[in-house]
DNA sequence: TTGGTCAGGTGAACGGTGTTCAGGTTAAGG
DNA sequence: CCTTAACCTGAACACCGTTCACCTGACCAA
């Protein structure tokens, strides 16, 4: 059997969620396929660039086109990003590591540009982007760690992050909304 | 030559300033005190404890004690925070990653949390006190990373970021003022 | 002064990791 | 059919964190 980049991916998300990011290694995904972990160097030039690859198929997956008023469309890529990260395991951990290091996974960021400059944030878009992508990678990267700790432990809160989730972007959501007032006031001036 | 448990974490911190986080290894910093990397194990249990104390470490180092109204409190230690883990090459990733383990670093929400509580937010201050630091830790390790990914590259824009943090942290500040302010108006009613 | 205790260190090994590379194999297209 | 290129092998390299039986030297009580 050989296999192309998108067969290897697909096993590599299937090895991701069923051992966690610890046991995707390129000895055990190549074991997985049947295949020698040299073999993996031709069609991913490293395993950051596996990982890259993982991480853009994460956010393809859960992807949902923004629709609606430019506020419901933040607070909606932002909800949705979250389902996605949490989809599989460890999910948000790979995102946040390729989005950091400028290797992919820039798709939510687009989106939120877009959305904050329908909204009229002009040059505060980016900045307002950034800290929404930090809050929802931080939460979900919290919530997955602590709820895997609490699969080999003690019993923990679970609805507990979703409120959480909620109550914090709507802390960050009215500070753009104020944000965006306070600009066009200036702008009057 | 005999070590105590301060100085391998002295050492330790040292190490991870001149040659980053990926360098800091056992056997790396063995080498640098002259002993065998098994000799670590007399002081912590693992590489996760002794990262932890070089965290803590970190934070004890450039730590200010809060002072002032709780809202400029709140900002102070945000800002403090920010500068320590800049003040050590990848002392963003390692700190942020300890306290995301729940092994350490826990001086900050500590602090934060108290402040919070002190503006009457209520039990908004947990909730708050993450998304703040899910941002700070965000933002420093983001920029941490560029930082390092210029210095072996391209010349990248150094003033941008410090206004950056200073807008996202006064767009979560704003939203968490107006927080405090709708909670009084529906504890009246 | 002597003798015991024990924190600190040694040396060697174990099982893992990402990655490289020269060469073999197999499917597809002219 | 034969060539070409994509795919894969097998073996090695240089590391990593961690364990464990054993040694050593400073300190303290008798």
């Amino acid at each position: 059997m050989r296999y192309r980049r998108e067969d290897v991916v697909a096993r590599a998300l299937q090895v991701l969620d069923d051992y966690g990011l610890a046991d995707l290694t390129m000895r055990r995904l190549g074991t997985e396929l049947g295949v020698r972990p040299s073999a993996l160097y031709h069609h991913f030039a490293n395993k950051q660039s596996l990982l890259a690859a993982v991480a853009d198929e994460i956010l393809l997956r859960g992807r949902h086109e923004p629709s609606g008023a430019w506020d419901v469309r933040v607070t909606g890529i932002c909800t949705d990003l979250r389902d996605s990260l949490l989809a599989y395991r460890d999910g948000a951990e790979v995102v946040a590591t390729v989005w950091a290091f400028g290797l992919g996974a820039t798709q939510p960021h687009d989106d939120l540009v877009a959305a904050l400059n329908d909204g009229g944030l002009g040059d505060l878009a980016p900045v307002a982007a950034r800290t929404l992508l930090h809050f929802v990678y931080g939460h979900a990267v919290d919530e997955q760690t602590h709820l895997q700790a609490a699969a080999a432990g003690a019993i923990e809160d679970d609805v507990r992050d979703t409120d959480d989730f909620v109550t914090g972007l709507g802390l960050i959501a009215a500070g753009i909304s104020m944000a965006k007032v306070v600009r066009e006031a200036s702008a009057d001036r």
